[in-house]
DNA sequence: ATTTTATTGCAAATTTGTCGCAATTTGTGT
DNA sequence: ACACAAATTGCGACAAATTTGCAATAAAAT
């Protein structure tokens, strides 16, 4: 079984969820994808998945921490979590929506957990999203 | 006029939109809170002005800025944004739902600006979210 | 292999967000 | 303050998004 799936497999079974064929699906039209609306991937999962059971897997995978919800622009969009994908942030462009990737950041991670612990507050994940102009559009 | 309601007044007019009784309700039922859902706005304006109509000044607020759309934890939030609010980022605890804010930090924000500019991208804005655990639940 | 338990698909119900349009308010010029 | 024009509001009807009940089916346990 290839990695990630297996990687799945393991994470599921842990938080007593089972491994179905629908979950495998969705899971994989997740992967190795940019942040992606609902419709997205209910389009994605057409004819082998049932609308209500990707919203049913999506709030699995949400609850365990297999994905993650970001607001982008305008819209929320789901996208695989740090333990599958690796840890980044994301830039949006307020002029074409694109959104692109942000090289992971030492310096930035470290004043983070700084900050959290500074209030007395457990992290134990984040997300940033940087709004503005990207190149082309300026 | 109380000085946060001059001031939606003169940002409205700079946009060519009007200052209406509806938006200060709205723009009052959103003072000095923390993010709230839709829902939650729509009953803090019960009986005063119409939910079509609150959806429809929140769009406006939105996309003049004045109000800002997080996502938080499930669903997304509204929250007054920095010219009304001071800037700031929130932490949200995985265990009882409660975000508070977290302080101002320069160096955080001189470093997300860098970042930024690394990419070629003009920074206009930008959200964080810390998960978590607060002091209460640990 | 069989039983038990959880998940899925489908249809129906809710909930959330939009739209058209007449009535009202707000903005402007007198 | 008054009258007219322009924009906004409330309301009911729609449309889209999300959730739920339940019988059928697939996965887990024995």
């Amino acid at each position: 079984m290839p990695e990630p799936l297996e990687q799945l497999r393991v994470t599921l079974k842990q938080r007593g969820q089972s491994f179905t064929k629908a979950r495998q699906i969705i899971f994989a039209a997740l992967q190795d994808k940019e942040p992606q609306t609902m419709h997205e991937i209910i389009l994605a999962c057409r004819g082998k998945v049932d609308r209500a059971s990707v919203y049913r897997s999506i709030a699995v995978f949400e609850q365990i921490g297999i994905i993650q919800r970001l607001q982008i622009g305008w819209k929320y969009k789901l996208e695989l979590s740090d333990s599958f994908h690796n840890h980044h942030h994301h830039l949006t462009c307020n002029n074409c929506g694109k959104t692109t990737r942000l090289p992971e950041d030492e310096q930035l991670e470290r004043r983070l957990d700084g900050l959290a612990r500074s209030q007395n507050f457990v992290m134990q994940g984040h997300q940033l999203e940087i709004q503005g102009r990207c190149q082309d559009c300026s």
